[in-house]
DNA sequence: TGTGAAAAATATGTTGACAATATTTTGGGT
DNA sequence: ACCCAAAATATTGTCAACATATTTTTCACA
C-alpha cells in the first residue's frame, strides 16, 4: 500500500532496541507510513490530533528523521497538516473537500474507464468479474475490511487496462485520501454494498464496449459511495498514541 | 510558483558566508525549488543530469539538508528521479508518459471548464479576457517567457473559478510536469501560438454558457499544445552546475 | 594493451547534539 | 478567583560529524 519511489538495497528492515526499555522490532519507513495512513484512514486517529515526532518514533523503535519523512510524505497526500515550528496534526477534510475529492475522482476515473472501453482484452474482462465477484462474497461475509481491500484493487486495475500511468497516479493519490467512514460505520456501509453490484455493472458496460453507460455506471458507484460518507462533524481527540499502534496493521 | 505548505515564521531568508569561498546570499527552501523546477523545465538541466547534494548546496549557499528535502519534492512532483544512495537525476519522461500527461490534463481540464461553465460569473469573464489578451500580446512581442507566464495563470484562474480545490491541486502537478518546450523551441512555438486565440475561445465558449463547446475548446487546446512537444530524444547531459544557477530565475 | 581486482575518492544515508521556537506551568498582582 | 507576565518544559528545526554505499582511479597480471 506504500507509494514507495524505489526499492532499492538500502530498503531491509533493521533490528534496533531501545536503551531502558524493552525490545522492540524497528519497523521500516514503509511500514510506519502504512501504519499511520491506516489509523487515520480508520479513524482510529481523529483529524485534530496532534502526531508528535518523538512519540512516533518511540512508538515504531524507528529514529526521529524517519518520522519527519514520513510525515512530509503525508503531508503531501494531504492526510495530516504541517506548521512550521508546530508540528503535524491529523488533516480535517471539510464537507466541501470531500465533495471536490469525488468530484475529481469522477472527473480521473470517468476518462480511465473511457479509455479502458477501448482497450480492454477478454482476459481482463475475466479478471475484472473474478475480482467484482470475490469483493462481494468478501462483503456478505462480513469482511468490511478484506472487502475494501479488494474494491481499491478494482479501481486500480481499471486504471492498469486503461494504461495511463498518470492518471493512475492521480487515482491513487485521490483514493489515498477517500474519507473511508465504510470501515468506521459498518452497519450504514453493509447496506448500500449488499443490495446492488455496481463494480460488475461497470465491468458489463465495459465488456460491451458502450463507453457512454460504462462512465455512468462509474459516475453512479461513486455517488453511491460518496452518500455513504459520514459527513457529521466530531472532534473528540484521542492522543493515546502509544497503544494506538501495537495492532498489526495489516 | 513554489507549492510550499505553510508559509510560517520560519521562512524568513538567512544570510550566510561560506568559508574561504566569496559571500552569498543564502536561499530559502522554496527559492531552492523555484530554480532547480525552472531550470529542468528550460531545459537548461537536461534528463539525466546528476543533482549531487553537496554540489547544489554550495551553489545555493545552503545546508545540504535544504537541498535534501527540495529534492524529495522534486522526485514526488515527478520531476527528478531518486534511486537510493544513488542520488537523484534529472527524470527523462518518456513519449509515452507525455502522452499520459496530455491525456490526464484533458480529463482534469475539462472536468474544470465543465463545471466553471455553471459557476461563472461577470467580473470573471472581464478578468479572464483581459487575461488572454494581455498574454496574446506578451508572445507576439517576443516575449515567450512572461507569455508562458501568462498562460498558466489562464489556467489556474479557471480552475479558481471552478471552485473545486482537489481539481485545482491535480492541475498543479500536472502543469508542473508539463514540458515546457515551447521555450527551448522559441521558432516553433510562437508559430501556433499567434495564428489563433484558443484561450479567447475557451472564455467565449464559457462565457456563452455552452459547456460542449467549452469542453471541446480546452481539449483543441491541450492537443495544440501537445503538437508542440519536442518528442526527439537528445542525450546530452550538461553537468556545469555551478554556472547554471548564477543567473536569477524570474 | 586490455582486463579485473583492490584501493582511493566521492556521494549518500544516519545519528546525536545543539539551537530556536512553541507550549505549559508558575507565581504575583489586582 | 482571574488575568497577565515570566520561568520552565516540551517540541520542532538545524547542523556537523560519522557510517555506509557507490563510483572512479590505480596497478598488477595475463
Amino acid at each position: 500500500m506504500a507509494e514507495r519511489k524505489q526499492l532499492g538495497p538500502s530498503s531491509v528492515p533493521r533490528r534496533r532496541a531501545r536503551a531502558g526499555q524493552q525490545t522492540r522490532l524497528a519497523l521500516t519507513e514503509d511500514q510506519v507510513y502504512d501504519r499511520i495512513h491506516g489509523a487515520v484512514l480508520d479513524h482510529r486517529l481523529l483529524p485534530g490530533t496532534k502526531l508528535k515526532e518523538v512519540a512516533l518514533a518511540d512508538v515504531f523503535g524507528v529514529n526521529r528523521n524517519v518520522v519527519r519523512k514520513v510525515l512530509a510524505r503525508l503531508a503531501f497526500a494531504k492526510l495530516v497538516e504541517q506548521r512550521p515550528n508546530r508540528g503535524a496534526t491529523v488533516a480535517s477534510p471539510t464537507v466541501a473537500e470531500s465533495r471536490d475529492l469525488f468530484a475529481a475522482r469522477r472527473a480521473v476515473e470517468g476518462a480511465i474507464v473511457d479509455i479502458a472501453t477501448r482497450r480492454i482484452g477478454a482476459g481482463d474482462v475475466r479478471k475484472l468479474r473474478a475480482l467484482a465477484i470475490k469483493e462481494r462474497e468478501a462483503y456478505q461475509r462480513g469482511e468490511a475490511r478484506a472487502g475494501l481491500k479488494m474494491s481499491l484493487q478494482f479501481h486500480r486495475d481499471l486504471a492498469a487496462i486503461a494504461g495511463n500511468r498518470v492518471l493512475a497516479e492521480l487515482l491513487d493519490q485521490l483514493m489515498a485520501r477517500t474519507p473511508l467512514v465504510v470501515l468506521a460505520y459498518p452497519g450504514r456501509a453493509t447496506d448500500n454494498r449488499c443490495g446492488n453490484d455496481e463494480h460488475g455493472d461497470i465491468v458489463d458496460a465495459i465488456a460491451n464496449g458502450n463507453a457512454a453507460k460504462a462512465i455512468a455506471a462509474m459516475t453512479t458507484h461513486l455517488a453511491s459511495l460518496e452518500s455513504q460518507l459520514d459527513l457529521t462533524v466530531k472532534d473528540e481527540r484521542r492522543a493515546d498514541l502509544a497503544e494506538l499502534f501495537l495492532l498489526p496493521a495489516e
